[in-house]
RNA sequence: GCCUUCAUAGCUCAGCUGGUUAGAGCGGUUGACUGUUAAUCAAUAGGUCCCUGGUUCGAGUCCAGGUGAGGGCGCCA
């Protein structure tokens, strides 16, 4: 309220989200219209300004001729000002609007491609770079903000120091996945699929330390749960076993979904998000070993009374049923347009309803070509194996918070997991598996502490001793039960946002095919 | 790499066992309407039916190959 030019200090500039405390008073609001109706004297522009939205009602009265008949010609995605008097309207979006008194125009849109209706994933991904500011990808980003800062809140509550590892590595560290190659001064250089090592150094020097930082996998996966390049979280631990991982896992889990139910209740409400599903976290998370999720997998063993591959063929019967009733929907809304005499609006209902089930039926017919499959995968399923994502999907159904599993067959581990002491046919790895079919958003586990056991692990998984030398070095100086974890940032935004694609969990993705925009 | 589904207007989709001039809704444009939430109502413009070849009197529709996309498996977070 500080100026002296006293005729300006009674138009105060504020975004959407402080209006409330401003009633009945004259403010300025910069941003964009969201979209724009009319009728004969008042013009109504729904103006986002990044931090929300408000309705600003624009009347020949308050704005006079010119400037009204300018609010008529406004597109979507025009970048304006409007200052007039907040008042309240519950219901609105927040709860005010603003009779417009003056309208500024930065510039006048016409043409925005994207419009209210709906449109298919590869003509939004191509305007990726406007997608982004749709109300729901609006939330999304909010979300994944959110759980930014809660992870770092997280950790640095706890005195854990954020590191950065390097983003080019000279080796495929664990020699499995396809890495993307780069030209290093001459040499070969891979971007990294893993900061892991390098935090298991600077937790010997730190103590406790996480990364967070970009990792990059070059596999050829065309599948809701993979980019090429994602946000990996990568804690690390000295003097902590695989139990002391599995409570900090636990608890970190639980503080962040927690913290984003706290201060993102709007934009869960965006994504229709059931929160009863995510209150879940405040439960234990049950710890199953491999052998006891075998069993469950395989139906040899019930959760509660309930039996995985019964519970799926359940889920397969009741789509069965749910297709004829969309089926019979929609045959029945067709006919009725195809009789006549409804009025045009009637009809445009009717037509985004059938797009709506259509959608739905897409949908679902999708599940029943797979879910056999996954039935098939879980029954036949090898003792001894890794857990397919189909796998993941059957044992977690009947699961509705997220479930640890701990203690694999080495074999199907990486080189420098620990074994378990008391049964060397198991590594002491953990897999956090979460619920609504999202599989796994954790992996970590104990790291083998004795130099001998690593030196036998690298030469068994053939893997170029040298470039280890470093990381040996780690076992000969100092060496202490340490353990870690790697928690993947986009499955865990699309899980909390129940998105089912990861690639709207990241600004701009990078997947199989995709580089633009 | 394997399996599967698909490609028609700017967008989302109909188009049946091949048959005259290619259909709807939304969006655009023009007009009507004091309060709408993807407003409503009327009029209007808008097409290389992904590409190449084949079958046929005749192909958006059938067949073969190609290209692009969605999804599942493998791999993984």
């Amino acid at each position: 309220m500080y100026s002296k030019f006293s005729t300006f200090s009674r138009i105060i500039k504020m975004n959407t989200k402080q209006l409330k405390g401003h009633i009945g008073q004259i403010v300025t609001l910069k941003g964009w219209v969201a979209n724009r109706r009319e009728s004969k004297t008042v013009v109504f522009i729904n103006l986002r300004d990044g931090q929300g939205m408000c309705q600003c009602i624009l009347g020949l009265e308050g704005l006079g001729e010119g400037l009204f008949q300018t609010a008529k010609t406004l597109g979507q995605e025009s970048s304006i000002s409007v200052t007039g008097k907040v008042v309240e309207d519950t219901r609105q979006f927040g709860g005010f609007e603003l009779n417009a008194t003056d309208l500024k125009v930065y510039q006048n849109a016409k043409d925005y491609p994207i419009s209210n209706k709906e449109h298919g994933i590869e003509f939004l991904i191509d305007h990726r770079h406007l997608w982004i500011r749709s109300r729901r990808q609006w939330a999304i980003m909010r979300v994944r903000n959110c759980i930014t800062y809660a992870i770092h809140n997280f950790f640095q509550g706890q005195d854990f120091v954020q590191m950065d590892a390097p983003i080019f590595t000279g080796n495929a560290a664990e020699g499995t996945t396809d890495l993307f190659e780069t030209d290093y001064y001459g040499k070969p250089a891979y971007l990294t699929q893993s900061g892991q090592l390098y935090g298991e150094a600077m937790a010997l020097a730190m103590g406790k330390i996480y990364t967070f930082g970009p990792t990059f996998r070059a596999e050829k996966s065309k599948t809701r749960r993979h980019l090429s390049e994602f946000w990996m979280i990568e804690p690390e631990m000295a003097f902590c076993d695989i139990f002391e991982n599995m409570d900090t896992i636990e608890s970190f889990l639980r503080s962040v979904v927690q913290e984003v139910l706290e201060k993102c209740p709007d934009e869960l409400k965006i994504l229709n998000r059931d929160t009863s599903n995510l209150e879940t976290v405040a439960k234990k998370f049950p710890r199953l070993s491999y052998d006891e999720a075998v069993e469950i997998l395989k139906g040899n063993q019930d959760v509660d009374g309930k039996n995985t591959l019964l519970t799926i063929e359940e889920d397969i019967k009741e789509n069965a049923v749910r297709i004829i009733e969309i089926e019979e929907d929609i045959a029945q809304r067709e006919a009725a347009i195809a009789a006549g005499g409804m009025k045009k609006g009637a009809i445009n209902f009717n037509q985004n309803k059938i797009d709506t089930l259509k959608q739905e039926l897409k949908q679902i017919e999708e599940d029943q070509r797979n879910m056999p499959q996954w039935l098939e995968s879980a029954r036949n399923f090898e003792y001894g194996n890794d857990f397919g994502g189909s796998d993941e999907t059957v044992l977690t159904r009947l699961f509705d918070c997220p479930i640890m599993v701990y203690d694999w067959p080495h074999e199907i581990k990486a080189f420098y997991m620990k074994r378990n002491p008391d049964d060397q046919r198991f590594a002491r790895g953990v897999d956090v598996l979460a619920p609504e079919g999202y599989g796994e958003i954790v992996g970590g586990g104990e790291r083998e502490t004795s130099e001998e056991w690593l030196v036998e692990k690298i030469n068994e998984h053939k893997l170029p001793m040298d470039v280890f030398q470093w990381y040996l070095d780690l076992r000969r100086y100092g060496s202490v039960p340490h353990s870690g974890f790697g928690l993947g940032l986009e499955r865990l935004v699309a899980w909390i946002c129940k998105l089912d694609h990861v690639r709207e969990t990241i600004p701009f993705p990078r997947y199989y095919g995709r580089l633009e925009p």
